[in-house]
DNA sequence: CTAAAAAGTTAGCTTTGACTAACAAAATAA
DNA sequence: TTATTTTGTTAGTCAAAGCTAACTTTTTAG
């Protein structure tokens, strides 16, 4: 019998603060994750979040102590890859089956991923055939919340004369998106580096056939794995 | 142009609201539907359902006047279709591709059917090829809002010696949605009524080669077309 | 090492949508 | 027609989740 003290009857909010707060911490593991921090990523105020914060440490979610950094237990990491699961779910069925397009998914799956029903995502993972990323790239945790975790490489990491391909990219504005499509670009593409400029870092790049120079802050949110 | 005075950005429970007193304003046009019908019927005191009828009149959805009877506008009721729109879609596509049965739907689907996103529901449509009824047989609207209205025949009005067709059955109660695939009874079943027993209205029925009594309460359930 | 800035906290207010209790109007029955 | 029951309304509370303003602690910079 699994440990069922926390009966998962978490409100919307609760839910988006465990997943803010994971994914904050995912991001960089060894930087102090605080409260401002936390209220930023979701557009609330200071106050909001430490309220919050209250409320998640009470329920055994979350730990930290007065003035210090914030950690989730074991249960609130649990919470937080359930909803990664579902949302990255339900963007690859928005995308295969239902006609959607990379920037569109986001917005949609921010509220499926809230219904509450395990049978629904099982259910729907199955129907697609247990897929392994989603349309971005990200890989899919299963249904015990078991996932693989790829060590980012951005393209702005890499050296001039590098080959690699893209992976995944970061899917935090609709704006970056659609230009990564409007260039040509897509998950698997393979892309080399002609050349880095000193003077702001952007890069010149090959792929498909087509030549395009990116920004250093574009590099920045495009995830590859490094082929030579 | 279409009249967009209301931007409907409604909560979950305005939702709930307007789809709720829609429902009970087509089960019988005749009758007045006033508070405390509405607030029996979600399950609310009466009071909720005051203020609420009140919040609602205010953005112009339903039309009422002190201990007056209920109406809804036409955007009201058009909020309405959308909803039960979304609902029957949903319930369509948990049963045919998500393995879900006719009595475990209805409880997904009163959480899919708030997810706002009109592309979503249009796509999951021509995705399952504009289905025109759900699993429980009730017709589903179109995008534009239209829908036929079947003059529902219940079972237990027909008498003795008609043979019918199972168009629908009321979707209401969980148990009673087992008990109906239980007999064996589903969608499109032919049905001969072989005996109405007067003592207490519970009719004998055959279908499929199977033969059993149901009672007058079950037969109000059951929704029918005449065959003979 | 102190002073200013940043981060975290607290108190108190707002809105939404519930609730109960008390009261008013309508409908029904005697 | 009057009395009772049903239905509808109002007032006042509560919890969730947000906010601002004020305050405290920690960090950082001079």
């Amino acid at each position: 019998m699994t440990n069922k003290i926390n009966m998962h009857n978490l409100t919307k909010s609760e839910e988006d603060y465990l997943k803010a707060l994971f994914q904050l911490l995912i991001e960089d593991e060894s930087i102090k994750v605080g409260n401002n921090q936390l209220a930023e990523y979701l557009a609330v105020s200071p106050a909001s979040a430490n309220n919050m914060v209250k409320k998640l440490k009470a329920k055994s979610y979350v730990i930290s102590e007065k003035y210090g950094k914030l950690e989730l237990t074991d249960e609130g990491k649990a919470v937080a890859v359930r909803l990664i699961r579902k949302h990255r779910l339900w963007e690859t069925f928005l995308c295969k089956y239902l006609n959607f397009t990379w920037d569109e998914v986001h917005e949609v799956a921010e509220q499926l991923e809230h219904i509450k029903s395990s049978k629904l995502i099982d259910e729907l993972d199955r129907f697609m055939d247990f897929p392994e990323r989603d349309p971005h790239g990200e890989v899919i945790p299963n249904a015990k919340g078991e996932y693989s975790i790829q060590p980012k490489i951005t393209l702005s990491s890499l050296p001039q004369g590098s080959i690699c391909k893209l992976m995944a990219v970061n899917d935090g504005s609709v704006t970056f998106l659609k230009y990564v499509s409007e260039i040509g670009l897509a998950l698997s593409s393979e892309i080399e580096i002609i050349e880095i400029r000193e003077f702001d870092k952007s890069i010149r790049i090959r792929f498909n056939a087509i030549e395009e120079t990116v920004s250093k802050k574009f590099a920045d949110n495009v995830f590859v794995k490094l082929i030579e």
